[in-house]
DNA sequence: TTTTAATATTGTCAATATAACAATAAGTAT
DNA sequence: ATACTTATTGTTATATTGACAATATTAAAA
């Protein structure tokens, strides 16, 4: 059925919706930075890659709903990764099924998620594809967007640990930053600008030496959200 | 009905959401920085002050759904305000009647609405009196977003010239920044910062004066919408 | 009409922050 | 032991910020 041939209104008096919730899920290889797909194995645009997501259930709240979906698709532990609202999308045409409204949730999680199983065909794609891929729905603009609030919030917020291991060296975090927004930055610079934010990095005892160069002091994840003197690109 | 009494699909085999929009309207006259509340005439939460908002009709999209709200509660031109999405929300106990998902916009307008003409409850109150006043529904939670989005965007945005006339002077440009940040701002050092953002505004031939003092230049909203060179609180 | 007060606009300068690059530290590989 | 590589700390010129002073230009008061 044609939205154009449904009832404006149900026998509750409002006019019933399909509510789905969308997810960008990012993660940092450096230097890659990559896009989780998923392949549509039925419904409109079978066959296509999408964003991975579905309807919400009646009793689940929004975020439960971006959360299980998160889970079956990457098996991350949610304790270490990042969910926030990115934005909906309600336009009438946008499923011609039924009118939907997708609310699209930005998820990034850190390097140990589990390995694609084959059950279902999913895909890490390098965001630089974007531009170029098409992808089922309106899901090119909910994926540019999620790219775009991720790469902005690396510069005034902590986030980036996310893409991080649990103990991880400001390198491996310089790296991060330098994967997301494409641009080398200053070593010694970096350095100074993180450790000057305080609540950013918190110390632990370990080393990491990866191969060559002198070993660097491992950190963790500090306690702060926001940070007080910006990083820029 | 309650929410745990309905069915989990319809016959179209969705589960049938409810659709409203909620707006954040708010409003600069110096020094007071402002927001619109409706009376509720109906409904849950009725007598209450809440934002103005409503169903999403079948065949509108979200943010015509919002703009039609917002010029039949301020009358404003449509041209001279700023509208955004702000978040959705779509807790399963946040409305008894039925499932409801709400999208919350933020809307900022000039100084020359449309008084209320009595029909509905209208009113104007200070941002400050939020955590004091009980709203309806979540939009205590809700206008509390709104004003601190609106606060941040001030800072690399030029969203703060939609609070003002299509002419106006950098004094009354600082005077919106100070009113919605609460605070007092340097008249030299925020002259010149905003005239270094290329963009930001444009001169006009106009001089204004008001009483005392010597009369300022008139400018106009410029052709950017982001600032280069940041104002900070 | 002259003086005073108020506000706009421009100047000055010390304190900070940024960015480029140099130097040192501390390991691994040969 | 030596060379090499990366982490971390130093140095310094330049740019930005913030506090406050000086000048410009008008309206109101005397």
């Amino acid at each position: 059925m044609l939205v154009s041939d449904m009832p404006s209104k149900n026998d509750k008096g409002f006019p019933p919706f399909a509510v789905t919730t969308d997810l960008v899920i990012l993660s940092v290889r450096p230097p890659a930075f990559e896009l989780l797909l998923v392949k549509r194995s039925q419904g409109p645009h079978k066959g296509d890659w999408a964003l991975p997501g579905g309807f919400v259930a009646i009793d689940k709240s929004l975020e439960d709903s971006a959360k299980e979906r998160l889970k079956t698709k990457t098996g991350v532990n949610l304790k270490n990764t990042y969910l926030e609202q990115l934005k909906t999308f309600g336009d009438p045409k946008r499923d011609k099924r039924m009118r939907t409204v997708s609310v699209a949730y930005l998820a990034l999680i850190g390097p140990d998620f589990k390995k694609e199983e084959g059950l279902e065909e999913v895909q890490w794609v390098s965001v630089n594809t974007l531009g170029k891929r098409k992808l089922a729905f309106d899901h090119d603009k909910i994926a540019q967007l999620g790219v775009e609030r991720a790469r902005a919030k690396l510069e005034y917020s902590t986030v980036a640990t996310t893409f991080c291991n649990r103990i991880f060296t400001i390198a491996e975090l310089r790296k991060v930053y330098e994967s997301v927004w494409g641009v080398a930055l200053d070593p010694g610079n970096f350095h100074r600008k993180v450790l000057e934010n305080e609540g950013f990095l918190s110390e632990t005892t370990k080393t990491i030496s990866e191969g060559r160069g002198r070993p660097a002091k491992g950190y963790k994840a500090g306690n702060q959200t926001w940070l007080t003197h910006t990083i820029r690109r």
